[in-house]
DNA sequence: TTGTAGGCGTTATCAA
DNA sequence: TTGATAACGCCTACAA
């Protein structure tokens, strides 16, 4: 097994300088040289199998082709496809990434970061910005491109690109409206997650344009799982007045919310209609099939990753701005078998099931 | 914003020579350096806040810190806690993965090892072995380290770290036995899988060993996915003597067979048991919740990294052998809703559903 | 205990 | 049109 082929062996082969070799295999000073050399040249390249060494070239040019994502933990359904969509745009660019979970950990993201620094890479690509976060910040002042995918950080310059999580609630809150729901609760994730306060504010606000108390009961929970969602929603349901509707901040906290239904005997969605966020794989295998917002996560990770691109290209012109402001991609609610009317009572027009209340 | 320290601004900063900080910032050569200006050196260090440089070292010592993980499609949910698991392993080696995805298409598969190998990573996990597959038998040979994972490329020398698929097969047969049931039928995967191949031959075997037809059915959905499930599943309930258990390939072919089984009418588990494959998130949320087999996904990647890790480490001795053979890590089979003794008559012990046999 | 020098494989500038 | 040269930042055998 021999040691794979340098341009050195390529020009010596070719009877030529190094140099020479160099310049045929990039395109821009390709025709500075004449035909016949680098025709020979290539094929020389083409007998050696050789193939140009990208690390000695990263310390020439100070380029690795490297793109650092971080992300709190691939595991969560979310992100998977979000990171392939990364991947795809960046494959396409000829760039590759580099993937660290964090756990939303903010002294394993320091870490992280000041590794990916090291290891030189060209931009960096965050879904992990916490409230308060110092080290996105930090990175960005240092001058390397970084964008923030599915999460923004408010107060900071740092581009992002988001789903519009507001208009999701509003389509949300529409949807339970304009089946006659009157009594809604939103069974949110923590509020440090700048997510789940867009979501909340969404929420408020959407409650508010349909004429109703836009103080409605807020239930948060203690992280996006299901099982700080079904205690959460176990509370909503043991309200005074039973809700008839729950809009969940993601489909976890909705999973939680079949759970605490289940516990207390409540009927889905013949006692209580719940709404999810996200569309994670499967959801429309529940029982009931979920209604949920879709994101489009794919094209999130994408437009991303075309974003990160366009800054790094423009960073070698000096006068150039990084990109301004953020992007936000459009969501859709889809209806599916776990909203209906409300029990009886209050909505005559369909099918009434069980009024417990 | 200044440009990052290097080795030259410490020594000169420290007043000594480069190669002195050299030796200080390495543990093996630690002790050669007086250990005052060796602390003097330390203090400058951290005042011009210098981190090595990575690429550049690289450079020199032919080692780039990086480990290639190519999957087929991290959209599919069995691959993000292996990657998770690599991840994990890697990280705490001081190593970072690059991630590629494939779609299974031989020909970027191919592409992407030529690229890792321009990359020059340390070492390559692959999760995407193919019947056949030519490339990486050939990356092998040509000296990179690389370690399959949850699947294997029989008769090549590549080692793998798997899921011990027949013991599993064995224990779903021998769990839809013990409840009862003779009438079983195995709904694979394309043979050309060599995880289904696996899976189906183990089926076979554990028939065999229940003293039930080892020539028993076996249904092959032509992809891994719940419609062509559906299909193979539709299939095999429309038999002359339907079958009262369907054991399935994995998660998904189960899932198809949920739906063929609810547009037949059937009852699970009254009419017919399902057994899953792999137990993916959220199938335990399915209606009813599914019997499955458990697979350590992060173990395996965590695994898998580890053998690749102590290759890697001892590729530098020119006497030391790859890893031999393939690691199997032990499956579970986890009981839950789907699975109940065959409909009355032919189980009396149990309660029994509508038998429409 | 420390300095010296050469080279890892490229690319970019300058000279021929 | 091509060659020579230096430099990117680091490591390491060898010399002092």
């Amino acid at each position: 097994m021999r040691r794979r082929a340098t341009l050195k062996d390529v020009a010596r082969a070719a009877g030529v300088h190094p140099g020479t070799v160099s310049r045929v295999l990039h395109p821009r000073t390709r025709d500075l040289v004449n035909d016949e050399t680098a025709a020979r040249i290539e094929r020389v390249v083409e007998e050696l199998d050789y193939t140009p060494n990208v690390v000695a070239r990263g310390l020439r040019t100070q380029r690795t082709g490297l793109v650092a994502t971080v992300i709190p933990d691939l595991t969560n359904p979310v992100f998977p496809p979000i990171v392939r969509g990364i991947e795809d745009r960046l494959g396409q660019a000829g760039y590759m990434t580099l993937l660290v979970n964090t756990d939303n950990d903010p002294e394993r993201e320091a870490n992280a970061f000041s590794i990916m620094h090291q290891r030189q890479v060209d931009g960096l690509i965050a879904a992990t910005a916490i409230r308060g976060d110092r080290s996105i910040p930090q990175m960005a002042a240092e001058g390397v491109p970084i964008v923030l995918v599915n999460r923004s950080l408010p107060r900071s310059k740092v581009p992002a690109v988001l789903p519009d999580d507001r208009d999701g609630m509003r389509q949300s809150v529409d949807h339970v409206v304009g089946l006659g729901h009157r009594q809604i609760v939103h069974v949110g994730g923590p509020t440090r997650l700048p997510t789940a306060a867009a979501r909340r504010s969404g929420f408020r606000a959407a409650m508010k344009r349909a004429g109703l108390d836009p103080d409605a009961p807020v239930i948060e929970a203690a992280e996006l799982t299901s099982a700080d969602g079904e205690r959460a929603a176990t509370e909503a349901l043991g309200a005074r007045r039973r809700p008839t509707a729950i809009v969940a901040g993601n489909d976890l906290l909705a999973l939680g919310a079949y759970r605490a239904a289940a516990a207390l005997g409540l009927d889905i969605p013949g006692d209580v209609s719940i709404v999810g966020f996200n569309d994670m794989p499967f959801v429309d295998s529940f029982q009931p099939p979920l209604t949920t917002v879709r994101i489009p996560h794919h094209e999130l990770g994408y437009r991303a990753a075309d974003v990160l691109l366009d800054w790094i290209d423009s960073a070698d012109d000096e006068r150039s701005e990084p990109p301004q402001g953020n992007l936000r991609l459009p969501v859709q609610l889809v209806a599916r078998g776990s909203t209906a009317p409300p029990p009886a009572k209050r909505s005559p027009r369909r099918k009434a099931r069980a009024a417990t209340n």
